[in-house]
DNA sequence: ATTTGGTCTGGCCAATTGGTTTGACCTTTC
DNA sequence: GAAAGGTCAAACCAATTGGCCAGACCAAAT
C-alpha cells in the first residue's frame, strides 16, 4: 500500500472520530457538515470529497461502534467461573464507558430516537443476547448461581456500566470531579460488580455460590 | 380567571407537552419550530405568537421536568423501613420511566451533551441528594443496611430505573413485545427492587437486614 | 355600532445548511 | 516534461430554518 492510500487512511479515520464525537454530543440534525470538518481538520469541501453524505457516515459511526463492542464485550464461556466471568465483563464496559464516552452517547442517542437506522442491524444483537442468555441459564441450571431472568439481569448490566458514560456530567457534578480529572472507574467497577454477583448469590470477595 | 385564560393556558400546556416529546426524540437543534407547531396542532406563527423563542422553550421544558420529578420522587425520611422506602422509590421511578419515556430521554439527552442548561439548576439536585444521602447513612448507622456509597447507591438507581425509557426499543426487541403493546413496569421493578435490596442486605422477601 | 385588546394568518426575510462546481495544485506515470 | 488523475480551496447554489410583520379576525366592553 502506496504512502498516499495511507493518507487517505488516516483522513479517513480522522473523519469517524470527528463523526462519533460530533454525532453524540448534538445528534445527527444537531451536527453540521462544518462542525464535522473543523473537528476532523479538514475544509469542508474536503469532507465532502471523503464523504458521500451526512447520514451514510451517521450510519458509518454507528456500525463502526457496534462491530467494536461485538470485540471487546465477547463473554467467553471457557470460564467455569460464573463470578470471574461476570466481574471480568463489567470492568471491561466500565472502563469502555469511561475511556469512549462518545460511543456509549452516540449508541444511546440512536436507540432512544427509536433506533431509526440500528433497528436494521439488530440481528447481531439478538444473536449474542441469546448466547449470553444461554451460558446464565446454564449456570442456574448447574446450581452455580441463583434463578435470574438472564435478559433482564444482561440490560440491567448495561444500564449500570453505561450510565456513567452517559451521565458523566451528572457523576462529576455529584462526586465533586472536576472536568479535567478523569472518573475512577474502579469505583464504579468496584460497587456494579458487588451488586450483580450479589444478585446471583455470590459472594463478592470468594466468589462462592451460597 | 376567564375561558380566554383557560384557553390560553391550554395552549401553553399542548406547546409544552409538544417541546418535550419533540426535543427527546431529536434534539434541540434536530427540532423545527414548525414541527413544534405541528405537533402541539398549532400553525408556525401561533406558536411563536406563545413563545419567545425555541431556545427557552427547550428551557422550559427541562425546568417542567425537574420540577415535577421533584414532587413525584420526593423520599419520605418518616418511614422506620428502608426496604419500603427503597422498593417504593424504585416502584415510582419505573413506573414514570415506562409512562413518561420522553421525559427521561430529553433529561438524558441534555446531560448527556455536558448539561449546557441543566448545569445552572443543579442546586436542587445536590440538595435531593444529599438528604437521601443523609438517610442512606443513617440507616447503615443504625445497621438496618449494610454500608454503601449512598451517591453511587442512588445514581445506580437511576441508572437501572431510567434505562427501560431510553432503551425502550432495544427492550422491547429482546423481550418480544410489539411497539404498540405497553411494557410491564412490576416485571422491571420486580427485579430492580430485588437487586438494590440485596445489595443493601436486605432480604427481598421479608424486609429485614441479615 | 364601534372601539379595543388580544389572537391568528399568510407572506416574507435574513441566515444557515448540505452539497456542488470550477479551476488550481500536486504527484505519479509514461 | 507533459499527460493524467487524484486532491483540495473558494465561490456558489438551492433549500430550509427561526423569526417577523402587516393586517385580518373576533370577542367583550362602551
Amino acid at each position: 500500500m502506496g504512502v498516499p492510500q495511507q493518507r487517505r487512511r488516516a483522513i479517513r479515520k480522522a473523519i469517524l472520530a470527528a463523526a462519533i464525537r460530533e454525532f453524540a454530543k448534538n445528534g445527527l440534525a444537531g451536527t453540521t457538515t462544518q462542525v464535522l470538518a473543523d473537528s476532523a481538520g479538514l475544509s469542508k469541501a474536503q469532507l465532502h470529497y471523503y464523504i458521500s453524505s451526512k447520514e451514510e457516515l451517521y450510519e458509518e459511526a454507528l456500525l463502526h461502534i457496534i462491530g467494536k463492542w461485538k470485540d471487546i464485550f465477547f463473554i467467553s464461556a471457557d470460564s467455569t467461573d460464573p463470578g470471574q466471568v461476570i466481574r471480568s465483563y463489567i470492568a471491561r464496559k466500565v472502563r469502555h464507558s469511561l475511556e469512549h464516552p462518545e460511543m456509549t452517547r452516540l449508541f444511546a442517542r440512536e436507540i432512544s430516537r427509536g433506533a431509526p437506522i440500528l433497528r436494521n442491524h439488530w440481528g447481531a444483537l439478538k444473536e449474542d443476547v441469546e448466547r449470553a442468555s444461554a451460558l446464565i441459564n446454564s449456570w442456574v441450571a448447574r446450581g452455580l448461581i441463583h434463578p435470574v431472568d438472564p435478559v433482564l439481569f444482561l440490560m440491567n448490566i448495561w444500564a449500570v456500566t453505561q450510565h456513567y458514560a452517559e451521565y458523566d456530567a451528572q457523576a462529576r457534578f455529584l462526586l465533586g470531579v472536576p472536568d479535567g480529572e478523569p472518573l475512577d472507574p474502579d469505583l464504579f467497577a468496584e460497587e456494579a460488580t458487588r451488586m450483580f454477583l450479589l444478585r446471583c448469590g455470590i459472594k463478592p470477595d470468594d466468589g462462592a455460590a451460597t
